[in-house]
DNA sequence: ACCTATTATCTTAGTAATGAGATATATAAT
DNA sequence: ATTATATATCTCATTACTAAGATAATAGGT
């Protein structure tokens, strides 16, 4: 059995596999831009970002939650729920409450005025989303989501 | 033909397509997110970010390109790719040139020290792409980006 | 009570962008 | 030629963060 002869190359062809995962890598990529900024662009229109808006979604659904509580469910830095929160209370849209068993602790909660506004535009905004989605059919949707779901796990576990 | 009395209600309650959709938003943002990380953190070691990756492998692929070219490719904006451009061109990596038909245009090439380091890392920076996909088999990479494709020019295109 | 480690938030400085507008050049119509 | 419009890049101010470290409070062990 003769080895063919290492014939010298400039750049190593990538194999297959790493072929298509750069495909994958690429149309991520741009569907996740190309869908953020539809939704971000509708909400646009009442004046809050992506950011707030997760915020302020989180708090609708669940009621107040700790700083803390919401920047794991947001994923951002621990300045960055400062900010995030400051600038929403500035704007009467949210307020920060003592937590009575922990004086570190702060509660983000939403003000009458937060609360009348995501009533309003959580449901103009999932719409939205459903618009914006609505390149797949939604047995499609779901086919991505669970593609897309293992993706991340896979992803975000092996860190 | 009767049509059904308006029922008032507090909250719409979103409809299954709109939940499929919104399912599908929160997945695409968590994998992409998970991905990006991932990756980012192969091009650290480095030195270099995902963006300034981004233009090498546009140059080291295609040659030199106007800088407006390359800004289309990489989806940033005119200030965003006269900056980055200015930042590879400190370390050495790329340099303008001058265009003889347009005087006002410049191209962006690599310059021999970032065309090794191309030569260098895009095969481990490949690799460490298909090591981050690895969740799905290659035929689910394949399925996954027929969706995202679609999803992506739909949701791009009507814009 | 005292020490240690951990946790929760805030502060500060720095970064990677965007967006609006400036400048220079090019192209097309008159 | 002149004018208008479009294009390519650059400049500048601003935005939306992140990362590291400061401050303060809590929890557990001794």
């Amino acid at each position: 059995m003769t080895t063919t002869p290492a014939r010298p190359r400039t750049v190593q062809p990538s194999d297959a596999a790493t072929t298509t995962a750069l495909k994958l890598f690429t149309v991520l990529s741009r569907a996740q831009r190309a869908i953020g900024e539809r939704t971000q662009a509708d909400l646009e229109r009442h004046g809050i970002s992506g950011t707030e808006f997760g915020i302020m979604e989180a708090l609708f659904h669940k009621g107040p939650l700790l700083l803390g509580e919401v920047q794991r469910k947001i994923l951002v830095s621990s300045g960055g729920i400062t900010f995030l929160v400051d600038k929403l209370t500035e704007r009467g849209y949210v307020e920060r409450r003592m937590c009575p068993s922990d004086r570190r602790a702060r509660y983000a909660a939403l003000t009458r005025k937060g609360e009348s506004l995501m009533k309003e535009i959580f449901p103009q905004h999932a719409a939205a989303i459903r618009e914006a989605m609505s390149g797949l059919t939604p047995a499609e949707q779901r086919e991505a989501t669970v593609l897309l779901r293992r993706l991340g796990l896979a992803a975000a576990g092996e860190g």
